[in-house]
DNA sequence: GTAAATTTGTGTTAAATAACATAAGAGGCC
DNA sequence: GGCCTCTTATGTTATTTAACACAAATTTAC
């Protein structure tokens, strides 16, 4: 993700570095909500994001995860309309915000920021793709199985080499799996009956990634 | 998404010109298969064309429709990754295909076409968001309520301003929307006992429609 | 044009998941 | 430190949806 910076020139770097500005945010705050209209680029720089949509009922599905240094909040700017999604600190953060007519304004004259927005886009909407059939036709083990992954993935895994770098609530955890809160409990319970994860708390640690995979795999 | 060709300069266009190859599908005929390394840009002239994803078991699940003058096949070429989803013909189609390479070429000279293919994956991301928050949130009339105005969206309606303009199986109907077949069938039983619909053997026409938006809405 | 194959339609049963209820535990706040 | 709130845990029931079975209708292939 820091290809972004490499594609500049280093006048456009100078833009960029004068209209970027700094900001935190507390746990739980949110950064940009559905409906707004897009006017920021955000540059995570430290802390964990969660991107996600508001649902029928209460019901919320977190769609994508980022951490330090990733580029988000383009999407609907992009498409000239307003966000269908929002974005919010799982813990706190601190970002760095660029007013996204500067950055439209670069990439016009700049391919290589072009490429690099096409090549994320492109990803991304991959990973999307993949993500309906992954929630839609997998049971919840393996939806859940899933998420613990993606989450290993995305955050890394504590010097043991297990634990699972983020402190998330079981709710959060459900809503990333598309099941309910209790459902998550009760699975999470299930895996470690199954000697598959540890859990202590908010902590978990991964004891059986074959065995995971598999459940991820199959359903 | 006539706009591709407007962005191109008139040495781009014939350099296009001479590198588009027409090619005839038949129906049901498979244009790209997943797992495929993505080669072509292709585009729709004339017919009906589904891109889809296989998932457990033989479940598929359809992700977006195209319509003539529509251009696909290019994020995952984009990607830098093998095809995650298929494409084949509803109906008898007529496509173009054009290298990738060429078109590669030709966006890191000409930035209104990046900015093309920015804008087309910032819609399709934003719309794959939705479609994920719809398919798994919404009960099965919500969906089916869901893809019936897709249809008549993306596809129009006959002259007589209602029957939908696509000639689709049940099972096709079911793929777009997270069914089983029997689900999708009786699904549609229901809408004709409810007045919503009339159905002629595979012709579908809306006759309640604000009443299908209120199904669709709420679940 | 006709037989075979596929699709449609419907009933019945089984499985998966949500909803609800409630208690125990943990964490934040003054 | 203790009270209050939010989170976690678990049991029970209700709902939704899939799975299976089979007959009738339609389409396809030769």
């Amino acid at each position: 993700m820091a290809e972004m910076w490499n594609a500049l020139r280093p006048d456009e770097k100078r833009i960029v570095t004068e209209n970027f500005t700094i900001q935190n945010f507390k746990k739980n705050q949110i950064i940009y909500a559905e409906k707004e209209t897009p006017e920021m680029l955000w540059c995570l720089l430290k802390g964990k994001v969660k991107m996600y949509k508001s649902g029928i009922g209460d019901r919320v599905q977190i769609l994508r995860l980022y951490r330090p240094v990733q580029y988000f909040g383009y999407r609907a700017y992009f498409a000239q309309e307003p966000y269908v999604s929002s974005a919010a600190a799982f813990e706190a953060s601190t970002l760095g915000a660029i007013p996204m007519h500067i950055v439209d304004d670069i990439i016009r004259k700049n391919n290589d920021l072009a490429m690099f927005f096409i090549h994320e886009l492109s990803r991304n909407l991959g990973g999307s793709d993949t993500k309906i059939v992954n929630l839609t036709q997998k049971h919840i083990r393996g939806r859940l199985a899933d998420s613990l992954l993606l989450l290993a993935d995305n955050y890394g895994l504590e010097e043991d080499g297990a634990t699972i770098k983020i402190y998330l609530s079981r709710e959060d955890l459900a809503n990333l799996s598309n099941m309910t809160t209790s459902n998550a409990i009760r699975t999470l319970t299930a895996f470690v009956t199954e000697k598959l994860i540890l859990v202590d708390g908010r902590k978990i640690k991964i004891i059986n990634e074959p065995q995971l995979r598999k459940i991820s795999k199959f359903g």
